[in-house]
DNA sequence: GTGCGTGCAAAGACTTTGCACGTAC
DNA sequence: GTACGTGCAAAGTCTTTGCACGCAC
């Protein structure tokens, strides 16, 4: 079936929204030096820009965004620089349409629940903390590890 | 953000495993019929496929399994009776890697949970009743009307 | 100095589409 | 008989990769 994990829900960071005491730079840069790799202007405004951002993302918009603010990054680095990311448990990979990826900031960030309106394309990410406890509980069940977790709804207004 | 619809997590059937009194390829050809369109030998051989596969699968997949079983149909058809089945309501698209799309037959059955095992690339579908219902209480509570979810969990061997 | 990083363009993987011919109703 | 369906191959989209040059440590 070829499933590589592609490190689909990383939940590398506290379980809590508050609790963050490092800027997520900080946070980078150590798991960068920690691979033998190097914290560059580039994958430092990459980071900026998504914390920015603060939500979902899109390859594209994150590299629209970036030349409108002058940077000049090229597409091929804001992938290579997501998958790093992706990898340091600081953003997490969205799959919800098959058009593209999609991103969130997720380290230090509770596991969200994505409310998708169909009719109007709205993405609302809430909190839900009881899906957690499920998860938690069927992994325990058996004798699993919880990696991550991905709950979408999808949903349109009342008619 | 360019989130079309997708048909993302159809729910058409009935909500339980048990209350089907049709069989699928009248449920098919009732909703091909309402659109103008056309029962083909190659449809059905690919739905009969699907029903025969009983769980996960991916458009090569299909298609693969359908010439060892001697039938000529070609890609672009099978992705082409995919979109349709999506549409019927009988199967849904599963995205949980970026590799390609998956699939799984959802006409009459209840919405289930994805147990994905990232460290062997298992995937398991589970039966958590109670996810229904928080999902029904946040769209109720919101004024919404739900129409499907994916709820996927990701988990090693505990460690 | 070495090795990692970047940009560009080309390549890749999955999926969709155009076109001419065939077939269901 | 008409309109939809199919197969083939080409085109598309998002993403990854090869390569030469550049910069950080």
């Amino acid at each position: 079936m070829d499933l590589r994990p592609v490190s689909p829900a990383n939940e590398t960071g506290p379980d809590a929204d508050i609790e963050i005491t490092e800027p997520l730079c900080a946070v980078f840069r150590r798991a960068l030096k920690g691979e033998g790799l190097k914290y560059t202007p580039e994958r430092a405004q990459i980071l900026d820009m998504i914390i920015r951002i603060d939500g979902l993302f899109e390859a594209e918009t994150l590299l629209d965004r970036l030349k409108d603010d002058g940077f000049r990054v090229s597409k091929a680095t804001v992938y290579r620089t997501i998958k790093l990311l992706e990898e340091a448990g600081i953003i997490q990979r969205v799959v919800f349409d098959r058009e593209q990826s999609h991103y969130q900031l997720v380290y230090g960030r509770r596991p969200n629940t994505l409310l998708v309106r169909t009719d109007t394309g709205d993405v609302e990410a809430i909190d839900v903390p009881e899906l957690v406890e499920i998860r938690d509980r069927i992994c325990r069940e058996r004798g699993l590890e919880p990696h991550g977790t991905r709950f979408q709804i999808f949903a349109t207004a009342r008619g």
